[in-house]
DNA sequence: CGCCACTTATACGGGTGCGTATAGATGGCG
DNA sequence: CGCCATCTATACGCACCCGTATAAGTGGCG
């Protein structure tokens, strides 16, 4: 029917996150991303050698939309440590778009060594900037490192809670916790 | 070949959860787990209607032994605050059997709403512990919350980070960040 | 021992998905 | 206009998996 209609290397790529994103690795078909782009599987393999060459392209692309272009953002814009830190954590772990991939990657790297070691490169990026925010008023480079990790656990951790608190939201709860967590004074 | 052996029920189920824990709910495959079990999958559609019956067979058995099961050993053994909350940890998330169980069911609450009812059931038992331990040492209700939400964070999301802590181990931080949220005078 | 209930093996139809092969359609470019 | 590279549709073989039907094997019990 078309031919007219590329369907570009990006799109596939796009296409995969998404379904990376709502229904976790098993999710990424080349058929079904096929039948949601509006195509057949027919030029995918002109892309890629076979789905793992996909899956691979996905990881590089969310690997450098999520530090690069997320530290880049945070770089120009300025602010104090602790605001910068919530700036970091907003772009990063808010958008309707990195979130969702980001907490389907650590469950895959959990399976595959692979995706674990870029998981590792993209979070010791990601605690460098909270140590460098957290060691602004903070000495002990110990307790640095377990401030930075709590940081992150709470950030990351709370997507995969499911309890209530009580007449308080989550959102209530979560700056309780960032006060205790970012503020020297506690 | 057989006969002789049975495969009782509960070994399907035994066999599901450990597939869902190396591979999450697309893994639990019954094929795959009649092989696994050494027999066809001639014997399963006589204790399950279909695939899903395993699933809901499963979520049951891990509803009920990560909380009753742990909760009573909890109450059997005594201790201070911090030692029952460390203890119920070490219960639930150490063990090689519960822990991948655990996260794998948190990663498929995110997509099925059923799973995330079961989840919430657990966690606000949990939760309720944590502020019951807590509220010993803290008067506030509001950090109590927060200080309770922070150390479940913790507890899973480190197993789904994947940073490194220059020089310390997991470990050692994880003590270090213990102390910082258990410790009253923090 | 010999029967019966229970468990299991085997075979089948239907469905989905991967990767390949091949033919058709399109737009740019000479 | 007409050719060619590029993208696309279609069809195929293979493999996996679900759920059902049916036959064969086992142990317990009379």
């Amino acid at each position: 029917m078309a031919g007219a209609t590329r369907t570009p290397r990006e799109r596939w790529i796009e296409e995969g996150l998404r379904a990376l994103a709502e229904g976790g690795p098993d999710a990424v078909r080349v058929e079904a991303l096929a039948k949601r782009l509006g195509v057949t599987k027919g030029g995918f393999y002109g892309y890629f050698a076979d789905r793992d060459a996909l899956l691979e392209a996905m990881l590089d692309a969310w690997e450098r939309e999520s530090t690069d272009e997320v530290f880049q953002r945070i770089a120009e814009e300025g602010g104090d440590p602790a605001t910068r830190i919530r700036r970091a954590g907003t772009l990063t772990f808010s958008g309707d778009r990195l979130l969702p991939i980001d907490l389907a990657v650590r469950d895959w790297a959990r399976r595959d060594e692979a995706v674990a070691e870029r998981l590792r490169r993209v979070d010791n990026r990601r605690m460098a900037l909270l140590r460098e925010m957290i060691g602004t008023f903070c000495s002990d480079p110990a307790e640095v490192e377990a401030r930075s990790l709590i940081a992150f656990c709470v950030a990351i951790g709370h997507h995969f809670l499911a309890a209530d608190h009580d007449g308080l939201t989550r959102g209530d709860v979560l700056t309780r916790a960032a006060d205790l967590v970012l503020n020297p004074s506690r």
